[in-house]
DNA sequence: ATAACTGTACCGATTGTTCGGTATAATGTC
DNA sequence: GACATTATACCGAACAATCGGTACAGTTAT
């Protein structure tokens, strides 16, 4: 098996279980693979497992979300797009954020610095496309944020309410941060 | 030691840790207490302590931020009040949402209901306070979640980024919600 | 033949939990 | 008042199970 293709397979693992709370039992069954096969592939045991997942989610949520955002459609255009590739992105408000479960317990030591910058590279794009639609920056960058708030806060009462609706909306009224 | 006393000094390691990353080790060095006593206290184990705390927490948030809600005041003071209210329950956002934190992994399993209907009860009764101000019941329930919604955004965001500052601003737009 | 890969068996450490027992103070009995 | 009983709080030590991690021999593919 491809070291992606193990990656693919231990994400919904540490997704619904947290760093913590996913052993390295639970990523063996996930994967077929043996512990001595997991160590083959990730010589830093469980945590690097995590760090991989989350390069991949990442560079996944790059691709999928970010990368649309800096092309040479129009601000509306793209604020559009944005939200159909979230809804693909996190399943409908299905799937957690990643960055928020790994902002735990002792995960949090290793995963801080990276979490913040991902999320802070987010606001920045999303910022620069409120700009480019003629938004003033300092107003500009309050509303990513709390655009982006929302879309985090979307993610948890999904998952405590079992119900996908306030993910749906805030995506449905994502452009009004254009005004 | 009093069962209370200890749930005190309990709550934060399980709101830091989460219910999976938190110890019997952690929670023994935290009251000074045995693991043994601990199991005088809270014969079901870890389960029982996570759920005292739960109901505990629980019962401090219905005191503070719901039970205020419920008051003769105008609509106004009590969106007011309720700001305040949840600036010193969460302190200013450098405390996590327990309903959030035990909403993962293996808590999830015996705490999803108690989260969810507490979830609700805290929509349902913003609703009430909103439908008070005159504002027609379907609109006033969705902009209750609207709220809360960002709230829970802004803890999460707090927590990544380091900086109170997003929960700040939502706790002063929330009189907004009345128009 | 060589390197990549994987299964079996195992390691020490720690997990949540339980047992047996102690110290103290309150309560009941004479 | 003196003594036995009970209840509460606590602890050290040990429990089986599982944790993350390793050693190594065997298999596979090239």
């Amino acid at each position: 098996m491809s070291k992606e293709k193990a990656i693919a397979k231990i994400i919904p693992v540490f997704r619904q279980y947290g760093y913590e709370g996913t052993t390295l039992s639970m990523l063996s069954e996930a994967t077929g693979l043996g512990k001595a096969s997991l160590y083959h592939h990730f010589p830093q045991g469980k945590k690097g497992m995590a760090t991989a997942v989350m390069e991949y989610v990442g560079s996944c949520f790059s691709d999928t979300v970010l990368q649309p955002l800096t092309n040479k459609d129009k601000p509306t255009a793209k604020i559009q797009a944005m939200g159909q590739n979230l809804r693909e992105f996190y399943r409908d408000g299905r799937d957690g954020c990643f960055l928020a479960i790994m902002s735990f317990g002792e995960a949090d030591n290793f995963f801080h610095d990276p979490a913040k910058q991902r999320l802070q590279t987010w606001i920045d794009t999303l910022t620069q496309v409120l700009i480019e639609a003629e938004i003033e920056p300092e107003r500009a960058k309050m509303r990513s944020l709390d655009a982006i708030m929302q879309i985090q806060g979307a993610l948890i009462l999904v998952r405590i309410l079992d119900d996908t609706a306030p993910f749906e909306r805030v995506i449905a009224n994502l452009s009004k941060i254009l005004e």
